[in-house]
DNA sequence: GATGTCTAGTAAAACGATTTATTGCGCGAA
DNA sequence: TTCGCGCAATAAATCGTTTTACTAGACATC
């Protein structure tokens, strides 16, 4: 924003940014009034149909838009959102912000997104930067928030309860009843399952709701076919090395139940590589259905998490949060339904071979 | 931002927002003297080292944070840039965003981003939106600008020469030699090639590349083995579909280089699908090297672009420009290097077996 | 005693809007 | 003639900083 242009508007597009005060001098009228007709307040009412249509008509002529900056610091608010997520370049955040985005640039706001890589100081300094930027809402996708904040928020996948925070959770007592049966249904006894990292705010419920569906069709769960992510790479370089480990150290199973897609795809690479096949030898079950699993080889069968529209749902509502502040009976938790996809790589057990 | 917090604060974050004016109030001070003291300006070097103390001793009891809309309105800088891309949830913007990010928020800067989805009115209209919100700069990813703007510009992978746009864009010539050397090395004469889709900034550019390239190497380019890609969702559908046809066209070939990685994912798919094998009959090159190229499945062969380190090049040459505005001598043009990346979806060719 | 130089700050004008209270003015009614 | 009222607008305060120009006092110098 240089204080002076260097030269002259080129020809048709006025770029010198014209303040409301120099519209107004320009129509011999006051900033007032201007102001008035511009925000069509109902102080405008006394204010004659042909002077209204005279402002509008300059305004539009020298393309006329107020400063953002001044407008925010007079109302008090910014039409700016905060959003929070560990990564941008990751399956799983970006197609929530694009739901997110989707819906906000409609409702004329804006948002800054930052990542915090599961830095501890980030997480903890973020927030207040953004406040400090006036923002009048926060979505914080699968982050863990540690604090209650002065402004509405929303937390996708975020599952602790914080004043002032609205959870918006997949129903994961269902998606883990749901991948179970499937693979139950098709034979499956032995089964491994790749749990989340230790920072995914997912990874503990999502556990306990596997453990609990295991639990329901009397499947037992092998403590030693139990992994666990490492890393803060969104990489299915993790869910190929815990693989490998599994084979190594000669583990026997006929299916593969991963945390997220990129790890099953990177599961199923380390399966390939010892030789076995999927879904002939192991079938394998992915989480989130991202937008690549369909074009695997084979392609994924996955329990389908609705992320985009997960994104919608959180800006509606911290939207409508902002909008009636006082309201507090907002929803403290919103739950969203999964949907199992069958696709190729699951089939019908066969003995265990290994 | 609620006008009036309904509640206290509970107890030791004091979330009440505290205005320069009462922590000079406070301290006895006027406002001038604490914002000299806080901004470090250079004009309270007559003040006494002990008040200077005193006051930042009290900004941090009270948690002081400047407001940040009334600091920008008065120095006219927002420290926020635009960016625009095509769709955030898609592997080559997010890789770029990321780098992005990664940069600016080590310089204080934000971003507000939004995203076009190639609907001509909204690339009309958002730089000027984001203009009205007092940017500093726009990146451009993969986005056709039309007019010049009244803020320094970088475009990655933007190829139109407007004044105050530096550029940015990967050497296409030279990786377009990588892919037919590569092809041609491995002994393929018929080559399917799927251009890019007209909307996309790169077509025209890689596609007269390849030209170039495979006349240099005395290979006839079929106009039969050339599709491409229709419609603007980031899928492999896209590539799927078009692979498909050219089956169905009967057409013969041993290789085929995509515009992409995402729509060689979906060839593959289309090829497998034919009964064909990948690479044993059809070797297939994509582009771009996103992550999950390295897991496919047979692992891609494909020509990587550093879009991480672009989305950097582009904050840091954004940043320096609006560093020094006067400087009329920034780089028009900046060029990356791609990178040959062979895995397994590329071998020998056979004799044409169809 | 007049003048100059430091020191330690302050007053006040921006920045560009929004909004509340107020002001002439013309006109009909008492 | 005076009062009240609707009309058409405006003056001025405000939002929370930043920044330039200024001041009041203390001390030193000529």
């Amino acid at each position: 924003m240089p204080r002076k242009r260097a030269t002259h508007s080129s020809s048709d597009s006025p770029e010198q940014p014209l303040s409301l005060k120099s519209l107004a001098d320009y129509l011999s009228l006051s900033p007032a009034t201007v102001s008035l007709v511009m925000n069509r307040s109902p102080a405008a009412a006394s204010i004659p149909r042909k002077t209204q249509e005279r402002v509008r008509a300059a305004a539009r002529r020298f393309n006329y838009r107020p400063n953002f900056l001044a407008r925010s610091l007079r109302r008090q608010r910014s039409f700016t959102l905060g959003v929070v997520v560990p990564e941008i370049s990751e399956g799983y955040a970006a197609l929530v912000m694009s739901g997110i985005e989707d819906y906000l640039l409609r409702e004329g706001y804006f948002s800054l997104v930052v990542c915090h890589r599961h830095r501890p100081d980030l997480l903890e300094e973020y927030p207040k930067i953004l406040l400090g930027r006036a923002i009048e809402g926060l979505i914080a996708v699968d982050t863990p928030l540690e604090r209650k904040l002065p402004v509405p928020v929303v937390a996708v996948s975020g599952h602790r309860i914080i004043p002032g925070v609205t959870n918006l959770v997949l129903n994961h007592r269902r998606a883990a009843g749901l991948a179970m049966e499937h693979l139950h249904a098709l034979g499956h006894r032995r089964i491994v399952f790749i749990k989340g990292q230790e920072f995914s705010s997912d990874t503990r419920v999502r556990w306990s709701a596997i453990r609990d569906a295991a639990r329901h069709l009397d499947l037992r769960v092998a403590p030693e076919l139990v992994v666990q992510l490492q890393g803060d790479v969104p990489s299915s370089e993790l869910g190929y090395h815990v693989t490998q480990e599994l084979l190594a150290r000669g583990e026997k199973f006929t299916a593969l139940f991963a945390f997220n897609d990129i790890a099953a795809i990177g599961a199923i690479r380390a399966l390939r590589e010892a030789g076995l096949s999927v879904p002939g030898d192991i079938s394998v079950v992915g989480f989130d259905d991202i937008q690549s699993a369909a074009f695997q080889n084979p392609a994924l069968t996955t329990v389908r998490q609705p992320l985009r529209k997960m994104g919608e749902i959180a800006a509606t509502t911290l939207l409508s949060r902002i909008a009636n502040p006082a309201d507090t009976s907002y929803p403290k938790e919103i739950m969203v339904e999964p949907e199992m996809v069958v696709r190729a790589s699951t089939c019908q057990a066969r003995s265990l071979s290994r």
